[in-house]
DNA sequence: CTGAAAGCGCTTACAG
DNA sequence: CTGAAAGCGCTTACAG
C-alpha cells in the first residue's frame, strides 16, 4: 500500500505538499502538484479514507430535496432508502439533511434550494427536480465545488441521474396481462389519472405493450375525480371483459366496485401500497409490478457519497432501478 | 461524539485501559472492565471503526467455502456477490479467500476446512456446509474467537445463516402458472432431476402450490440422465397439454424439442441462466422465478463483517433472499 | 493488572 | 508556495 509519505520520500518534499496536491488545493504550484499527480498514478497510490476521514473532523452537510405528494409512499420509500444509506455517510462524517416540499409548489423548492446554497454550503446536492430550467439555473455557479445527484428528471449530463422505469413496468404489466389469456378477450383498461411521477408513465407502457398484443383494449377511461364516479366504471364492466388494467388508484377502485362484478376478471396494476398488497392476498389482484422507490433513495445517498468523498463514478448498470413483480406467493418478500 | 477518552478522564484512568475492556481483553480485572462497560453504555459511546482500524494494521483473513455444481451459475454469482462485499472490507484490512470444493466430495470440504482453521487461524469462516453434523463438530473448538455465516444449511442456532427460498420459488411459479390459465387445463410437469441445491426444492415448491389449483397435473415425468430421453417427454406432449413446468436443464430440454411441438404451450421454470433468457426473449418460455444467488454471496460477505467488526447482529429480514419473477418484458434487469 | 507512548494515514492552521 | 507540527480515535508492544 503506497501512502502520501512515500510519495513525498521519493520526490523529496514533505507529506503536507503531497496531500495539498492530491486534494486540489489551489495553494499549491503547478508544476510540483502534476509532478506529484503523475508519481502517485504511477505508484496506484489510493487514499486511505479512513485516515483521511478522521483527519477531517468537521461535519459536511449534504441536502436532499424529496417531494410530498399525495401519494404518500413515493416520499416515504424515498426517504427510507436515503436515511439507510445515510448510515455509511455517518461514520465519515457527513450528514443527509431532508426538505421535503410540494409537488404541486416547484417554487418553494427553488427558494429553499437558493437559500441553502447561500447559507449552508453544502457539499452536496440530491434532488427531484420540480422546475428543471430553473434549477439548473441556479445550480450553475456552484458547480466548482458541489456535488449533484437527481432523482426523476435528469439535470446537466455531468450530474449523476436516478431513474426508476416506469414505463417499463407499465409494459412489463401488459406482458403479464397478455400472457394471462390465450385467446383475443377484452381487457378495461382504467386511467386512474396522472400523479406527475409515476402513474401516466405506467399507463403508456401498458398501452404500448398491449398494441403488441391481439388482445382487445376497452378504454382508457378516464374521469376527472375518478374516486367519486365509480358508476362509469361499473357500467363498462361486463361478461365480455376478461382483464382489467389499472394505473392509479387501483385498490380505491376496487373496494368501491362490488365484487361480484369484478369476479372472475384478472386484474393486474402497477404500484404497491398496503391495499394493493392486502387485495393481491385476497386473490383480487392478480398481480401488480412497481419500481422499488427505496433503492432510488438508497442509490441516490450512496452515489453522492462515492462522488464527494471516492471521486469514483460508478458505471450506469450500478444506477438501474429494477422493476419488480409481484403475485400472491412472493407478496411477502415486499 | 463519546470518544475512549472522555471514558477514561471521567473514571480517571488511562485510554489504555478503557480500550482494553472495551475489546474484550483479558489483562483487564473484572471490576475495571465493568466499571467501562457500564460508563460507555450511559453515556452511549459507540466504537469509531475508523480510528479503530486505522490503527488495526494487519490484515485479517476470512475464508469462505463455496461449492462447484454442475450448475455452474450457482457458485458463479455466489462468488460475485462475495467479491463485491469484499470491496467494503478491503478499507478495513479484511480479507476474503474463497475456497472452492466439489458438491460431490463433502470430505475434502471437511479436510480443508480442518486444516485452514488450524494453520491460518482466521477471524471468520463463510462456508455452505456439506456435511453439516462433521462440520458442527470441527468447529466447535474455535467458536470462542470465530465467527460463523453458513449458506444453504444451517448449522448452530447462534451463527447467522442465509438462505434462499427455492421452496418458494417453486410455489411462484406455480402461482404464475395457474393465473395463466382460467380453466382446468392439463400441465407437464418435467422433473429434471436433483442438483442436491435447489432443484428438488423448486419441484416441491412447484407441486404443493397446483395442489391449491384446479389445473390437472400430468406427472412429474422423471428420467435418470434425462436429456438423453428427450423422447419420452415428447412422447407425453399432446394438443391437451396446454402448460408445461420444468424444474431443472429447461433450456436444455426445450432445445432438443421440435418448436411444433411446443408451440402455443405455456412454460414456466425455475432458476436462470443465458440459456433460459434467450428462450424467454423468443418468447418460447413465459416466465422464470429465480433467487438471486449474488445477493446470498454479497450478505454473506456483509453480514460476517458486520459480525467480526462491528458486533452488529442485523435482523432477520436483512438476510432474506428475494424471489424474482422474469418475463420478457423485465428481461433486461437480470 | 495498568499506564506512557508510538503509530496507523491523513488534513490543515500556522508560520515563514 | 512550502514545511513543521498537532491532531483525528483507536490499538498494542513494552515496561512496570
Amino acid at each position: 500500500m503506497v501512502t502520501q509519505e512515500d510519495i513525498a520520500k521519493k520526490l523529496g518534499i514533505t507529506r503536507t505538499t503531497v496531500a495539498r496536491a492530491l486534494n486540489g488545493s489551489k495553494n499549491i504550484k503547478l508544476a510540483t502538484k502534476e509532478m506529484i499527480i503523475k508519481l502517485s498514478k504511477e505508484l496506484g497510490y489510493e487514499k486511505n479514507h479512513m485516515g483521511s476521514s478522521l483527519a477531517l473532523k468537521k461535519e459536511k452537510q449534504i441536502f436532499a430535496f424529496l417531494v410530498k405528494s399525495k401519494n404518500k409512499d413515493y416520499s416515504k420509500e424515498l426517504k427510507r432508502g436515503l436515511r439507510d444509506s445515510q448510515e455509511k455517510l455517518k461514520i465519515y462524517n457527513y450528514k443527509i439533511k431532508i426538505i421535503e416540499t410540494l409537488l404541486s409548489s416547484p417554487k418553494e423548492q427553488v427558494d429553499i434550494l437558493k437559500k441553502i446554497l447561500l447559507e449552508d454550503k453544502p457539499v452536496g446536492i440530491i434532488i427531484v427536480p420540480l422546475d428543471v430550467e430553473e434549477i439548473k439555473k441556479i445550480l450553475k455557479p456552484y458547480r466548482e465545488t458541489l456535488k449533484i445527484v437527481s432523482i426523476e428528471n435528469q439535470l446537466e449530463q455531468e450530474d449523476c441521474f436516478i431513474e426508476a422505469n416506469y414505463h417499463k413496468s407499465g409494459r412489463i404489466a401488459g406482458d403479464i396481462m397478455d400472457n394471462i389469456f390465450f385467446s383475443k378477450e377484452k381487457i378495461l383498461v382504467i386511467d386512474g389519472g396522472d400523479d406527475r411521477l409515476t402513474s401516466k408513465k405506467y399507463l403508456n407502457g401498458f398501452l404500448e405493450r398491449m398494441e403488441e398484443s391481439d388482445k382487445k383494449i376497452i378504454g382508457p377511461l378516464y374521469e376527472e375525480k375518478i374516486l367519486g364516479k365509480v358508476g362509469k366504471i361499473i357500467e363498462k364492466i361486463n361478461e365480455d371483459i376478461k382483464g382489467i388494467y389499472i394505473n392509479r388508484y387501483a385498490a380505491e377502485i376496487i373496494d368501491k366496485i362490488p365484487y361480484e362484478i369484478l369476479k372472475g376478471k384478472k386484474i393486474v396494476t402497477n404500484g404497491i401500497n398496503r391495499d394493493i398488497k392486502k387485495l393481491i392476498k385476497e386473490g383480487k389482484i392478480t398481480a401488480t409490478v412497481f419500481d422499488e422507490l427505496y433503492i432510488q433513495g438508497y442509490l441516490a445517498g450512496k452515489t453522492l457519497f462515492d462522488r464527494v468523498f471516492k471521486c469514483k463514478v460508478l458505471s450506469d448498470e450500478d444506477y438501474r432501478v429494477k422493476s419488480h413483480i409481484v403475485f400472491k406467493e412472493n407478496l411477502d418478500d415486499y
